[in-house]
DNA sequence: TCCTAACTTCGTACGTAGTACGAGGAATGG
DNA sequence: CCATTCCTCGTACTACGTACGAAGTTAGGA
């Protein structure tokens, strides 16, 4: 026997599917709206983190009780795919450049942004990649992006991938290290302050002559700039060289699939 | 007033670091050594994953009380960074060929191979990235494979990370496929099946011409894929490329640092 | 008009986490 | 042989997601 749909995608194409003939809904009607609710845990996901997004605190800040909102959303994992597709959806998406490189770079840049913005974005990675509305939206604009390069269709897929997924790495070694100092109440400096002493008595006896050389410079450059986003400058060149250098020499020309 | 050094340090050097002149201790042995606790927490997370590893799951698993878990381990936390490092430490790393490709390549794959093997890791992006002593003696391999094509530090810090995170993002993609389908008890392709009905009627009025074309084609590809090494290949070749151009044009000959 | 089915809201409660606390027991130094 | 020091563990607290069912609200049909 086959599989039954699955019943969260109606709830993510809420909006933009064609309106259901229904059929007359009796009792109450609801106090808020879906979208109020996730805009809510969106606000709360943005002030404190995703571990922040409990169903009482969410339904405690939308005047509700904790079990109400298990009638606007099935279960905390379905609220929270809402609020990924709901907060792709915020970002306008660009028009894009003429420019190979800058549309290859635009992608990344875009998605660092969001990440940045909203870093529990990042603590969601566990859950399955919906298609919603607004990341069906996003993934035909990433695909236009790469476009016309020459590549394949899998390839495409693969370098969108391959520039989200590094922009995702950047935002997130970047929200690791805040993360970080606020909760254990230090910055990375005094961590080192208070740890190097120790870490050296530790390693005592091993040698890292490179990663202490460039530990070290790493650790100072990365403190200097006031502009974290130079991080991601240095990868983003490469991941693009190489992906514009492969599709000037195997590329076939164009986007139409060959015949 | 300063802060003081982090005792979790302690525990992670426990084996490196020169024996303490121990105050001769009072009171019945341990039972376990922390290496058995970590060793076990290990192989419950390769099991059945980090969720699993529960402290009364763990301690039940060693004929502890759960409480009694911290008399070896200050957190849960702490557990999970030591299992990380220990983990790291289970894998021995190759030697180093002499072409710098294979180098480059070498170093995505290593992290690639072990975060298959545990796909756990790929969970802990979340905590500090702690320097234990099998994380420095990798990072300070990472970094030997890196030296030598005329990188400044920072660039050869940074050339590390886009390797191994471009290695983790590929293997956690692999790895969501594998955990959805197991926890909906339905494959990917059970899902499409099931699902491409109401996806159409959902999407209707809207059109995504590239990401269904795409979107097929890998599909399609990652599904004839026999050998998800594969996947790898494409990422990690436009990688290698750039960073190899960019190394051969900006070099200065060498790994010593400039006068 | 009123009844009843359908629907929203919510209080209570269950199971499972991590872990604080303090009691009880075992081994060592004097 | 006692006191100190440490290991072990039972109990319990808080917080989580959410199942269940009662109470209240609305709209359609009689």
């Amino acid at each position: 026997m086959p599989h039954d749909p699955d019943p969260s995608l109606r709830l993510l194409w809420r909006h933009a599917a064609p309106e259901q003939p229904q059929p007359r809904r009796r009792g109450p009607k609801q106090r808020l709206s879906v979208d109020q609710v996730v805009d809510a845990a969106i606000e709360l996901a943005d002030a404190e983190g995703l571990d922040a997004v409990t169903m009482r605190r969410l339904a405690g800040r939308l005047g509700l009780a904790a079990m109400t909102l298990y009638s606007y959303v099935p279960s905390r994992n379905d609220l929270i795919v809402l609020m990924v597709d709901q907060a792709l959806g915020r970002t306008a998406l660009p028009e894009l450049p003429a420019d190979p490189r800058r549309r290859l770079e635009l992608v990344a840049r875009v998605h660092y942004g969001d990440c940045r913005a909203r870093p529990w974005l990042l603590d969601v990675a566990g859950v399955r990649p919906w298609l919603g509305p607004h990341s069906a939206d996003r993934y035909e604009w990433q695909l236009s992006a790469v476009d016309g390069l020459g590549l394949g269709d899998v390839e495409m897929d693969q370098t969108v991938a391959l520039l989200v997924g590094f922009a995702s790495n950047t935002a997130r070694a970047e929200h690791r290290v805040r993360r970080a100092e606020q909760e254990s109440g230090m910055t990375e400096l005094e961590w080192w302050d208070a740890n190097a002493g120790l870490l050296g008595e530790l390693m005592a006896g091993r040698s890292y002559p490179l990663a202490s050389r460039v530990g070290q410079a790493a650790g100072e450059a990365y403190q200097a700039a006031g502009d974290p986003a130079r991080e991601l400058e240095f990868g983003l060149a490469r991941i693009v060289d190489g992906v514009l250098a492969y599709a000037a020499s195997h590329g076939h020309g164009g986007a139409a699939p060959e015949p």
